[in-house]
DNA sequence: CTGTTAGCGCTTTCAC
DNA sequence: GTGAAAGCGCTAACAG
């Protein structure tokens, strides 16, 4: 373990005093070409590091800025941090993960150690819209943009999808091939997205005669939960003739419970999914879903994020709101 | 934007000192219970939070550790940063997080900026093992673990799963159903992880008469490369008995590829995956793979992480290696 | 058990 | 264009 060599120590290297160091690392133009080459070379003969702490004390905030999201295992988050950390990683910022796990206990601890970590702003997927974490790191000056919460606050940035949109294009796609008897698979209660999906695919319905919505509720969002559905599904006295499901691993598993009962995907019933996951279109029959443009919301979310933290005062709020887009595989026919 | 509340606010509110209100927040014991109290009351009141860069300053270490994938998308990894951030989440650390996206550049650029936020320990899978600015992290005592790297170190912990031992568990189960012409299709040349699993596959043929290996290398480790990389399989002069690819993603394109020519799966070819990730059950064939315990790989590496960084004197390095499992489904009889 | 005090390493006026 | 010095908020060592 090497002794510690700070800014001191490239000034005394280089012959000139901390100050003039400081400039090099921030404001290299007020610095002559000869001095700032003197430091640029001490700093690497010395392998000196800037000591982020020292900096953030003396600023008031860090070059810092965190994401929290509700599942981190989840492909749609996990491809909406892709987008984030790309930015993040571009304009030279750090990015403190965490994970709330849809519990708004930890959610709530997790706020407290980003507080602390002075970090300077924060992407976050609430559980809780009203946490009083969230409200007191507003109140700091810390910038906070809404991540897949379309947001009612015209005071905060947001970026989210049209999810009534994306479950009214979902049944009206089914509506268009001839079906009528269609089953809506969500996940459990008290999930915005769900409920948004199965808005959207209600309103679709309004129009049409003679068509009918039935709707099944998962355990959980994921295969499992769609091969249960897809059973409870099959054991009714009529199989729908198209099941729309609030995400692709619902579906997947839906699919091969109607499979596996000898039911044609899609002659019998046509099967269609949300999120265009990568796993989507390998399945069996590949499989008809909505896409969203997972990775722009991340990188676009950060860039305002970093826009009201760099330029706080220029800085103009806004609710974005993304389309999503039927993609037609064989599931539907 | 309220006044900064400081620990200096608190103690005059307590009527204490600023040393006492720190004495309750690092060693509570040392302070009597009522006056704790009044502190305590106190922090409420002002909603005070500590300041985490000022604490860091003057440690010398943060309360907070990195993490780098080569791809925060990727389920494996995803799966294994669960592991980490569960880990992290209970010990009240905070996770950086950053993404080499497999590119040595990349990496060094974010193992500076790490190294600027004074993180206390890292987890890495690293694209260049001997980077300087990793080694420069080591000799500045950040504990370093290896994830998902066997570590031929004995100066470094490291947590990896067996990929030889993967490797010859798939094809030896492929052998016992009595398959000969074997394909092995691995992702781009150069990843250590296809290399070994290949190993693996060549020790499990050693000693069976008569079968053979082939290769087919996809351009990506993904459904597309598997896509193709079966197309090509398909356009041999015989189609092998039986396919073992380097993950799921590559094994769903295989599949896809051999049913949309007509073969059948497992009759005329059996595929086997490696991962098993959440989807490889729910494929129209189900999916067989070698499982690895990649949440444990995750947790464990941050605990010994956590434990190097807590305790260095009594910490004893370790390399600890897993060993994967086979799942047997439908793909492969 | 509690108070006092001296910095941690850096940035940033303000002189020169 | 460069140097000197104060202090960001906290902790730990020491004194009382």
């Amino acid at each position: 373990m090497r002794p510690t060599v700070g800014i001191r120590e490239v000034a005394e290297r280089a012959s000139v005093s901390p100050g003039t160091v400081s400039n090099v690392l921030n404001r290299p133009e007020r610095v002559a070409a000869p001095t700032r080459a003197r430091v640029l070379a001490a700093i690497d003969e010395l392998g000196f590091v800037r000591n982020g702490s020292a900096s953030t004390l003396r600023a008031g905030h860090s070059r810092a800025v965190g994401l929290m999201v509700l599942d981190i295992a989840n492909p749609f988050f996990t491809e909406a941090a892709r987008g984030v950390e790309d930015v993040i990683s571009e304009r030279g910022y750090a990015l403190m993960l965490s994970n709330s796990d849809e519990d708004a206990v930890k959610e709530r601890r997790n706020l407290r150690m980003l507080a602390e970590q002075r970090v300077q702003g924060l992407l976050v997927t609430p559980v809780d819209d009203e946490a009083p974490e969230l409200l007191a790191l507003r109140e700091r000056g810390v910038s906070v943009v809404l991540l897949d919460r379309p947001g009612a606050r015209p005071d905060q940035c947001s970026v989210a999808v049209d999810d009534v949109a994306g479950g009214r294009l979902a049944v009206e796609h089914l509506l268009r091939l001839g079906r009528r008897d269609i089953a809506y698979v969500s996940g459990p209660p008290g999930i915005r997205q769900c409920d948004d999906r199965r808005e959207g695919a209600r309103r679709a319905l309004d129009g049409a005669d003679g068509a009918r919505l039935r709707e099944f509720a998962a355990e959980g969002m994921n295969v499992r939960g769609g091969l249960d559905a897809g059973q409870r599904l099959l054991a009714g006295r009529r199989t729908p003739d198209a099941v729309f499901c609030a995400n692709d691993l619902l579906a997947l598993g839906v699919m091969r419970a109607l499979l596996r009962a000898g039911a044609r995907v899609p002659d019998d019933v046509a099967v269609l999914g949300y999120d265009d996951i990568e796993f989507a279109a390998a399945a069996a029959v590949p499989l008809s879903s909505v896409r969203q443009p997972t990775y722009q919301l991340g990188r676009l979310g950060t860039e305002l994020l970093l826009d009201e933290c760099e330029n706080p005062d220029g800085h103009a709020h806004q609710q974005v709101v993304f389309q999503p887009e039927l993609v037609a595989r064989d599931s539907t026919g």
